[in-house]
DNA sequence: TCCACTTCTTGACCTAGTTCAACTTTTTTG
DNA sequence: CAAAAAAGTTGAACTAGGTCAAGAAGTGGA
């Protein structure tokens, strides 16, 4: 699917708007683990992920990784705080397949805002969807079992779960990869 | 502080654009304890607080309260995902003190948007705050002791701390009332 | 194809935070 | 202002989940 294809099924743009946003993002790929951005950097780009997988985290005290989400085909990803306001970033983004994506540069989604006002409308509800998401993450973080947040993974990503690692998974849901084996093997008596 | 000055402090709204936004605002009340919004119940407004203290909170599964955020004078507040898509929402919002608000309906924040683009902009622009500031609280609760995430309740709340209850703080950081009572007792020999 | 590396599993022990219950202190309200 | 309700403290027993260590099972690259 390429990025018009996914514009069209979301929001009513006209095809010389989606020429034009075609025109502003530009190609790029990026191997497997190899980094898109990595903290103390600037992330320069926002980009919609064409083919791949990345997964961004960052880094604790303690010297651990803590994944934030993972992106495949269609979604969008970036430092949304370093890119918009030009700040340092406290994440990694990292490839975890040889990734493709189509890019775009602050200033260029700025002006593109300017002529398809409609994307800026586009972006802050996705925006909006993204925020939904990080609330039911965090409710489900204070309020929930490991075994519920494991059970919401596979819902919220069902389409990925034979191309992530199960460890990579166990990070994400906030437990130690023993553990998440453990509850593997107590729910296949369920 | 009227809802004039605070965006005039954000960002440069002319003086029309600022009478036509206060226009569109209607002034509210609520008492202590009164709800703002309940769960199942659509959101039908966005609220600018401009005295009084709330919370926005959800029942769990096993029917416990557990606070997302508080939000005081010169904040907004409303449960975005209802809102903006007029679903029924998961959340309450309950006043904590009696509370002052300016309210404004989805209708006419998309009829202003289309008036004053800068506001969408604007909105745009606190969203992402509010994402990061979500995001940042998800870190936290995964990566971080509960004594740090009190510490950055502080950090973060620092003029509500007399306002709110103890057993309120513990909800919010992710704690039981007894052992957030325990943690402040071993910082005082700190 | 085989060696090295990463991933997954299991057991034993450990700890941060919970739950319950009883008590004290503070706040609210008739 | 007294009584009741709400908030906070403390101790004791408990549990979800973590850590460490060691082995088994996959997987990938020269």
């Amino acid at each position: 699917m390429t990025l018009s294809d996914y514009l069209k099924e979301k929001a009513a743009f006209t095809n010389e708007e989606l020429t034009l946003i075609n025109s502003t993002f530009t190609e790029v790929s990026f191997d497997k683990k190899t980094m898109l951005l990595e903290e103390g950097n600037i992330c320069r780009h926002l980009f919609f992920i064409t083919k791949g997988l990345v997964k961004t985290y960052f880094i604790d005290r303690n010297g651990h990784e803590v994944i934030i989400n993972f992106a495949s085909e269609n979604w969008w990803i970036t430092d949304i705080h370093s890119f918009e306001e030009n700040k340092a970033s406290r994440l990694y983004i990292e490839a975890m397949e040889d990734t493709e994506c189509l890019g775009i540069t602050v200033q260029d989604q700025y002006a593109l805002f300017d002529k398809v006002p409609k994307l800026e409308r586009f972006f802050r509800m996705l925006l909006q969807k993204h925020t939904g998401a990080l609330q039911d993450r965090l409710f489900e973080q204070i309020a929930a079992t490991a075994e519920d947040r494991y059970d919401s993974f596979l819902e919220r990503y069902q389409n990925l779960q034979n191309r992530l690692p199960q460890h990579q998974i166990a990070n994400y849901i906030g437990v130690s990869p023993e553990f998440l084996s453990r509850i593997r093997k107590r729910k296949v008596g369920k």
